[in-house]
DNA sequence: CGAAACCTTGACAATGTTCAATCACTGTGG
DNA sequence: CCACAGTGATTGAACATTGTCAAGGTTTCG
């Protein structure tokens, strides 16, 4: 990897050459097939991954065994952040699994900590970055609270299409399997399922397996942002 | 207000010199009785705000009117942050509202971004205190979509008490009234009154107004937690 | 004193979960 | 190549949870 790669990724854009050479020198690069994991519990604590293709998705279990769904990273994404600065270890711990094949760069937190430590900015640049996630926290609590199972996969298509309110006959592809959709979305997957069929009736949406095709999508835009502080395109 | 003030919040700590009587020579400081509005929706742009004493509430307007509790402060709590580096406006508005009378502290965000920008040990302070909020965040989520209405009360009222788990009849009292605690916790105020009589008979609770007491702290940490990816004490 | 806010309760509707059954599809090993 | 197991997905029925609406009690405060 040259230092090009990781100057272009927007997190470490404008860092010091010597933040790009010491990431380019301990960053590990990995490629898996779909199914793996990727870091256990232990491993996650020291890890930052950033995602360079494909989707994984970050998971921990609860008391009774059941898997809860953290959140689902591909592209340009990374996890790990939480790490930095947690010497009282109150950070929550997750297991990361591939879901498509993927390619991926890692580096060791403590480096990482300390890079961020020296070089102001590469500071800056995750002080954006966590201000954002922590929007999009807020927006999905807001989702979580206001909205029905149907508004909720309904919301989470729209951001899927372009920002465009005047397009027609859009068809999209659900970016990975439903069951997972469903708890990322925070219900069970028989919920989806008939959530969907309905939101399909209320909105003409056309189903075909993981395709979907929305004739308007203002009918959409309408049944899903009427109880938000926000309207598409809303994201963030 | 003294600089010492400002470097004794452990935000502004190990803040250079400098940035310390900027911010001394600009913040404001306010105070409010009960029920104002402190700031409405086009202020809180522009507003960096701490709590010095008291309680205040942030909340956004669904588009049908309803409030939306985003968060609810005291002191040593601060908001305004998502509005650093907000170049695109795409930042969550809100509106400010005491709910006891309320000492606070205010900066514009563009002084504040611009003592970020400067002042290294400043900006590291930010990350830190965003990633922690953004860990709670992620706490809320999970507890939003695995624990019902009465265990997610009885997660609040655990997250009032210490963290040692020995102890026998604890009496406390609810910071702020029911109505708002039940939307913070998501749920309707009814829905709140009845799951709070499910969990005293549950965990055998002793509810008289809004003093609450417990006899015996395990009983509710088992009820609360068995579903959780975490256990008592689980403030982070 | 009267209005407003807080809180509770009952009846009922809406929403989501659980459990069991079924079907389609995929990949594997014989 | 086929049988088979495993996964993903859907559906029905019973059930649990939460929301909504209406009413009424209590407290607070001007």
């Amino acid at each position: 990897m040259t230092p090009d790669f990781f100057q272009s990724i927007p997190l470490f854009s404008h860092a010091s050459s010597r933040t790009l050479q010491q990431v380019e020198h301990l960053a590990k690069r990995s490629f898996y097939k779909k199914g793996n994991v990727i870091l256990d519990q232990l491993q996650c604590r020291h890890t930052f991954l950033y995602v360079a293709k494909g989707w994984l998705k970050l998971f921990k279990e609860s008391a009774d065994g059941e898997e809860i769904i953290e959140d689902i990273l591909t592209q340009g994404h990374y996890c790990g952040e939480s790490f930095i600065f947690d010497n009282n270890k109150t950070a929550a711990i997750y297991t990361v699994q591939s879901i498509s094949d993927l390619e991926i760069m890692t580096l060791p937190i403590t480096l990482l900590e300390q890079l961020i430590v020296e070089d102001h900015a590469l500071s800056l640049n995750f002080l954006k970055a966590t201000l954002h996630k922590k929007q999009q926290l807020n927006m999905h609590i807001e989702h979580l609270t206001i909205q029905n199972a149907a508004q909720r996969i309904g919301c989470f298509i729209l951001r899927l299409c372009d920002d465009t309110i005047d397009q027609k006959n859009i068809t999209l592809r659900l970016p990975y399997d439903k069951i997972l959709l469903a708890l990322r979305l925070g219900m069970q997957p028989e919920t989806f399922s008939r959530a969907l069929i309905r939101l399909s009736k209320e909105c003409a949406l056309k189903i075909e397996d993981e395709y979907i095709t929305i004739p308007e999508l203002k009918i959409l835009m309408h049944y899903v942002c009427q109880h938000c502080s926000r309207t598409f395109p809303c994201t963030i």
